[in-house]
DNA sequence: CTCGCAAAAGTTATTTCATTGCAAAAACCT
DNA sequence: AGGTTTTTGCAATGAAATAACTTTTGCGAG
């Protein structure tokens, strides 16, 4: 089944940066200043704690398990409990700032802010662990029509496709 | 996240046959004979613990968990190990004959013969725990444009949506 | 400022899901 | 029967997620 979180960083550290991850750091910063205000106008909070975990899937632009998240959060301070981040995990998600990639079990940070009635999917490079979130209007469109054609009122979509992205073909 | 494997057995207790279990007694005998053609066809062996699972999954016609399963072939005989289970089912799925859902951490048996190269989206309810499988050409289509425009080349596709099914909208 | 409340984070333990490693048994093939 | 491969048994462990309860922190009302 899914790769483990170890494997995953594991992974990432053979690879060094790929082209999913170029000029990442401006990309975060202005992710970030957007989340602190998409949050003042909902009225919560973005705690040291949770802006930590947003800003580290934010630079990471890879899937990361919860324990991984404590593990990277380390530095600097104490052991996180596993239980932290998953709150955390569970207010970003909330506010549309963070996903979970159930084949994966793991979270990665929604660059795009979660226009939520449309459909996304995120494809998974199992090379290079990259993640690109991608939509379209035929996509919305195709799985509303068959929704519909089901009479199904969906409550949550998971599109997730595994493979491998084009730089990595190129690379191969 | 997902709802726990006892939660899904409770809920599955209380809520009875849906209609999404009608008449799965017939069809699950002969899906489970198609399987045994198949495995036949592919030169592999249906065992009985695989088969038994196979057969709590066709007639269960609900997503179940590894130790749902476990518990479940327990009647009549020894507690299975959940490894075992963990098998048969890796064993299942490789013939197409089974399938994971990610979002939910269990298995359900594919009644539609798993031509590989189709999307396949599963529409699980929240309510009655049924689950529908169902494919379009349009989504196939749609899926292969998406994939194609982004380079992606795809290994494994997740398309999972939970949400409420048609009927149990009318029986609301 | 201090009291009181609610939200957030800490602590400890547990549950649920999945895998590893090795031994025994069964099925298959000469 | 003898040797090989596949399948299953068994015990332990790893990995992901949650539970129950306490303490701390942020913040407004008095
Ligand atoms: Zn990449
Ligand atoms: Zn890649
Ligand atoms: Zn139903
Ligand atoms: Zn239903």
């Amino acid at each position: 089944m899914a790769r483990t979180a170890a494997e995953r960083l594991q992974h990432e550290a053979s690879q060094g940066s790929c082209a999913h991850a170029v000029r990442q750091e401006e990309k975060a910063a202005r992710a970030l200043a957007q989340a602190e205000a998409i949050c003042r106008a909902h009225g919560v909070r973005l705690t040291p704690i949770r802006r930590k975990v947003l800003e580290t899937l934010y630079t990471t632009h890879k899937p990361l398990g919860a324990y991984d998240l404590a593990e990277a959060l380390e530095p600097g301070g104490r052991r996180i409990a596993p239980i932290t981040v998953y709150r955390a995990l569970d207010f970003l998600i909330e506010q549309g700032l963070a996903h979970r990639l159930a084949s994966q079990n793991a979270y990665i940070a929604t660059f795009q802010g979660d226009s939520s009635h449309e459909a996304t999917a995120f494809l998974i490079c199992e090379e290079c662990g990259g993640v690109d979130e991608v939509t379209s209007s035929a996509l919305t469109e195709t799985m509303a029509n068959l929704l519909n054609a089901e009479g199904f009122r969906a409550h949550t979509k998971v599109l997730e496709v595994t493979g491998r992205c084009a730089h990595c073909q190129d690379a191969h």
